[in-house]
DNA sequence: GAATAATTGTCAAGCGTTTGACAATTTGAC
DNA sequence: GTCAAATTGTCAAACGCTTGACAATTATTC
């Protein structure tokens, strides 16, 4: 590999004036520049970020962590951050917790050693006295990590009481909710609450059936199956899309007709359902809004600017024939 | 952040010896070691990675280009790779490359910078010198990158005879391959050789549309209705799943019945898919044994000892209603 | 308690770059 | 041709760690 004396001894310079070239700074005249920058891609020269980044240097390193980019919601909002980090100048490296506390845990050690300046993360499995031991920007997505940690969401619960009125203005009485979320305490329960007001302002009961986000498909589908047997269903609304087929396979399968018998409505909205399951009614989440907003905030805690407070992001309706037959 | 330094100071001993324990070299008694870890956690000291990686040690850092892991073949195969690094004591850079030649040369040379230990990529915009340029151990997946590259594949041949003549055992005689990919010296291309091959020993006629790897999913849709539409089909070999999906969804559209009147199979088998398509008959890659064997490889690589041939891990039919109605 | 082995310390160079201070040289303007 | 401004060079310290040579200190053994 070539170094900054091997680019200056070609160039016929001094290893100062390469480094002023690389960092451009300082009085330098454009020959200069042109014979360095000629030596350089002469010798295929990149500058070592290690030794940069130890003299003082950011790394540009952004770590992010999410539970498993084989998940299509969040192997999308992944792409979308790697994408704009790219743009912005970061590299990213890419930790998949998988929900486990000592891999995260192993990670946060992991991306301080390599000195990255900043971690995005949608998991915790982690105590918040460990989260705030880590003296790194940190923004959190849909995830109450520590009071000092920024959250960037959208609105879950506008979220859930547009999805629960569409079932209800479809005419739907007998609405259950499905919810694959873990945790009590998360912003994504909003989408629950709403749920539960709504109904309750319409007179109906809620019911709430956790599927447990761990849990195998299989094992989803058989509880989604028993409680279209087993109780008077007409509307079903899905915390996630993914969930919202697995309905609308059970469904076929027990010869139950949708929307005409049974609607359904899910939630995150990804490309991949738009693409493959246009016909899914959800709620559409901004992808690209999030993304940038979560770089937008980590730069600004990078450059100790912790933005005051982070006002949920609207998310919207999409229509489909899971909801209403006749809506194309 | 505690330097190597802050924690001999701690554990009142001298720098060299808590070097000596990081790296367990020379000799070292029990009771210092014990003292410098109890004052490496008191400080929550993790070693600067950037330090040891300049005067010497390797980055354990590998760099990951693939198109994107919004595709969920990508999003699995990213997800299986980034566990095993993880396992082996790598860490990794994602890099997506959205089959875009400058992005892929910027992040050639940014992985470069950053002294990455090896690259895993599956995909090829750049010329084969600009990877040969590279100094880097490279493995390639599914991809021609240049002679001296590695490459890790499934044994697109078998598969693509196995698909075919699973139609044909079925009873198809009218049968086309879709095929996505682009590029005509791809390793994947061997699908369609077997395809072509497997109905000329049938006496039968051999029928390859294209739709384009970055073709959105709407126009594919098109492409595949006039063709179900026009032409005299009863089987569909499509060299992904995805669009088997859309051509399953397309069939129902046009009220053709699965699989009585056209039968379907797709290509590549993940999990999201039996998960949530466990209808669709397909050829499952073998997820698993490929991410092992491109890390494996790639350790070799590292290690200075190239593999002298790589083998096509085997794949198998996997069966599924789109193929066999009675099949379960 | 002497001899030997085991452990720890001291010192310094080096990894590739940045950055500041300062001196030396070149350039341009008049 | 003079002078100031612009440009380039020299030198050295620093970033945090590794590693080797060597000396100094402890333990261990008989």
């Amino acid at each position: 590999m070539a170094t900054l004396n091997d680019v200056a001894k070609v160039a016929g310079v001094s290893p100062t004036t390469v480094s002023r070239v690389i960092n451009n700074y300082g009085a330098l005249s454009e020959k200069t520049k042109t014979k360095v920058f000629a030596a350089m891609r002469e010798l295929n020269y990149a500058p070592n970020n290690l030794a940069r980044s130890l003299s003082g240097k950011k790394t540009q390193l952004v770590g992010l962590i999410f539970p498993s980019v084989s998940n299509p919601f969040f192997g999308e909002l992944v792409a979308t951050l790697e994408n704009s980090l790219f743009a912005a100048g970061y590299k990213t490296i890419l930790c998949n917790s998988a929900n486990n506390a000592d891999k995260e845990r192993a990670y946060l050690r992991m991306l301080a050693a390599n000195q990255v300046d900043g971690i995005i993360t949608s998991t915790h499995n982690l105590g918040i006295t460990e989260y705030q031991k880590i003296a790194l920007p940190i923004v959190a997505f849909d995830r109450n990590l520590a009071p000092t940690i920024p959250i960037v969401i959208s609105d879950n619960y506008q979220g859930g009481r547009i999805a629960s009125e569409a079932l209800i203005a479809q005419g739907c009485r007998h609405i259950v909710m499905l919810v694959s979320s873990a945790g009590t305490s998360e912003p994504t329960n909003a989408r629950q609450q709403a749920y539960a007001d709504v109904m309750a302002q319409h007179g109906l009961t809620p019911t709430v059936t956790p599927l447990g986000f761990n849990t195998v498909a299989s094992v989803k589908r058989i509880t989604i199956r028993t409680m279209l047997q087993n109780q008077p269903i007409d509307g079903i609304f899905c915390s996630d899309d993914l969930t919202a087929l697995l309905v609308l396979e059970e469904a076929a399968k027990l010869g139950i007709d949708v929307p005409t018998q049974l609607k359904v409505i899910g939630y995150d909205g990804t490309q991949f359902m738009r693409d493959y399951h246009p016909e899914l009614a959800t709620i559409q989440q901004p992808f690209t809004g999030l993304g940038q907003l979560l770089i937008a905030t980590l730069t600004a805690c990078i450059n100790d600017q912790p933005p005051k407070h982070l006002a949920p992001l609207p998310v919207q309706l999409r229509p489909g024939e899971t909801l209403n037959a006749d809506w194309a």
